[in-house]
DNA sequence: GGATGAATACTGCCGTTGGCAGTAAGTAGA
DNA sequence: TCTACTTACTGCCAACGGCAGTATTCATCC
């Protein structure tokens, strides 16, 4: 099992789920601290199934077929498990940062125009971050568990906007990415 | 060529290395905000020199071979322009905090274990991102570029620590995950 | 001088993941 | 009825992670 595993069983936790559901849900909410493409959401099931840890069960719109997965007391228990051991440093990749780092092998130009993305990016992050907390939220009980994942995000987002403006500002004294004047 | 390829090909621009040196320049520099296994250091530059950005020779010390490699001047132009396109959005992995998400799963002490190892270990890279700082530099002539990246790592190292610390009060004012008290 | 352990310099293997494309049925509005 | 969007997936392949294994060289201690 591994941490993506883990991650679709907690929500399998809160209530069932259709892989399809499953999929928007983690866009929502997982992704923001564990991303994973909606093709992985498909197949991971399967496996906490074959694990004993989800039950699946197979529904029907009109023709069209459709997967209910559940969470058995063994996948409970499992999760719970799960909880209480240590976990993996965190992991940041930052394609824009590495284009930053390189910056002298390029024109200044593309280094303030990397740095501007960033911050704009990061606002755009930030504003949907507020506007979901300004909106409903489908388990009012699990709210200030929710509460805290959503401040360390808006928190990072807003690290990088101060950064990014402050590279910039360095950057503006520049007359070429060989460095200060 | 993948972000990776460009990475590495942005060290080559700095000087040769053979592989050996650019897994542990990677560990030192990029990992950071580009993190890639040592395995995969061994296997990008051949593409490199696929793609013609880069030449290969081999040196002998003793009987022990070791490749060293060399960025070409297609290689070079090949950077600059990858260092003018936009980049993809920051993408955090962040096991510990799918353990918080789902806390209510489990037991508050495991969520406080969380959250205390969280602070712990932003406090230790937080540490070495100071000595790194304090340390030489091997190449001078790019410290104001680099400052800028170790600048972002050390504020959202500072980031995570506040956030931790934090949430720990919020959660030592809870009695279980079920919420406040 | 010989043993030992660390550093150097890789390769093989396999399971996980990302990303794109493709298929097909249901649904709301013009 | 046509169209576009949503729902609900599957196939394929390249990128990547993680572990194990191989072989040589170098520094240190006894």
């Amino acid at each position: 099992m591994t941490t993506t595993g883990y991650a679709l069983l907690g929500l399998l936790a809160l209530r069932p789920w259709t892989t399809y559901e499953l999929a928007q849900q983690v866009r929502r909410s997982l992704s923001w601290f564990w991303p994973r493409t909606e093709r992985k959401l498909y197949d991971e099931p399967k496996r906490l199934v074959a694990a004993g840890y989800a039950t699946a069960r197979e529904e029907f719109t009109g023709k069209r077929k459709r997967t209910v997965y559940e969470i058995t007391d063994s996948g409970r228990m499992a999760l719970r498990d799960w909880l209480a051991l240590p976990s993996a440093p965190p992991a940041m990749e930052n394609e824009a940062m590495v284009r930053v780092f390189f910056a002298d092998g390029g024109d200044v130009e593309s280094l303030r125009a990397t740095l501007a993305a960033m911050a704009d990016g990061a606002r755009a992050r930030l504003a949907e971050l507020e506007a979901m907390e300004g909106g409903e939220y489908p388990f009012p009980e699990r709210r200030h568990i929710s509460r805290l994942a959503m401040r360390l995000q808006q928190q990072q987002e807003q690290t990088m906007i101060d950064w990014a403006t402050w590279a910039s500002a360095e950057v503006a004294r520049w007359d070429a990415t060989a460095g200060p004047r």
